[in-house]
DNA sequence: TATTGTTATACTCTATAACTATA
DNA sequence: TATAGTTATAGAGTATAACAATA
């Protein structure tokens, strides 16, 4: 347990991370905004799978999924195949060309995050992507468990 | 310096850390959105100041700051004076109002994240806490030093 | 001429609800 | 009846550009 300041500073913290993440989503290709990546990225690492499972893994609901694989799929870096064991189901796969953006999407990132952390150690850099990776497990499916009363707010951003 | 999948996880993780600020978000008053929430608790730490100075510090262009501003004085969080030593300029300070508010906010923030952390050090969370401030101060004031050339996005969201 | 702040417009991201097709 | 996925609509956040007032 930690002290109620640390509580506050950690909430400060991560509501300012975001000029972080918007920095980094400005060094990506034109066509390719920071969800198209993020589809991308977990497609390559977990390989074919459904609409729901992605959702599950991108933590968002399952329409604004849909709106981001179809962006992506319009632009031939995945495809969507019928699911032979259920009807309504599609499996999304990466496409070579998808493959070809990740690798130009994996040079910037690494560029981008070498030159701004240029000071930080191995394992610094290792650090904060374990205490990250804790705090997204500690908040587990948040959308799942959701608490949804009148005094609380459920926003669309 | 650390490895290129170092890098590539931590630009994923970065990613990701969004579906965290979405269920801080969430338990947050009817009328307070998160962005407003971000501007009362500068105006607390820091004292009175101009819409500059917190855009500076929001990290965010001043038109956007302009609106939250607009948000949170018409609810009566804070009242805008006319700065004596630039009329240009309008200084911001917190009401007794938006104090009340920022001791609620400051309770919600609290109780949500000692449930989600309940296993957390102190040390662990101080750590968060400490790495998110260097990463925030590596990349700098993002905005300034952004680069606009033809094959990069300059993303609104 | 440069700077402070506001407003108009557009784009990204997300959520809820209504809908279709299938289980 | 329940689930997988799509689409329509709305709200929050941000950036750029044009503008007014002042330095």
């Amino acid at each position: 347990m930690a002290a109620q300041t640390q509580y506050e500073e950690l909430a400060r913290q991560l509501s300012a991370i975001g000029a972080v993440k918007r920095e980094m989503g400005r060094i990506l290709p034109q066509d390719c905004p920071p969800a198209s990546a993020g589809v991308l990225t977990l497609l390559d690492r977990h390989g074919e799978m459904r609409m729901s499972y992605l959702a599950e893994l991108l933590a968002i609901d399952m329409s604004v999924t849909s709106r981001h694989v179809a962006h992506i799929a319009e632009r031939g870096w995945i495809e969507r195949k019928p699911d032979p064991a259920d009807k309504r189901s599609r499996l999304l796969r990466l496409t070579p060309s998808g493959k070809e953006l990740l690798t130009e999407l994996s040079e910037r990132y690494t560029q981008t995050l070498a030159r701004y952390l240029d000071d930080w150690t191995d394992s610094d850099v290792g650090n904060l992507i374990e205490l990250l990776a804790r705090l997204r497990t500690s908040f587990g499916d948040c959308r799942t468990r959701a608490h949804h009363d009148s005094t609380t707010r459920t926003p669309a951003g």
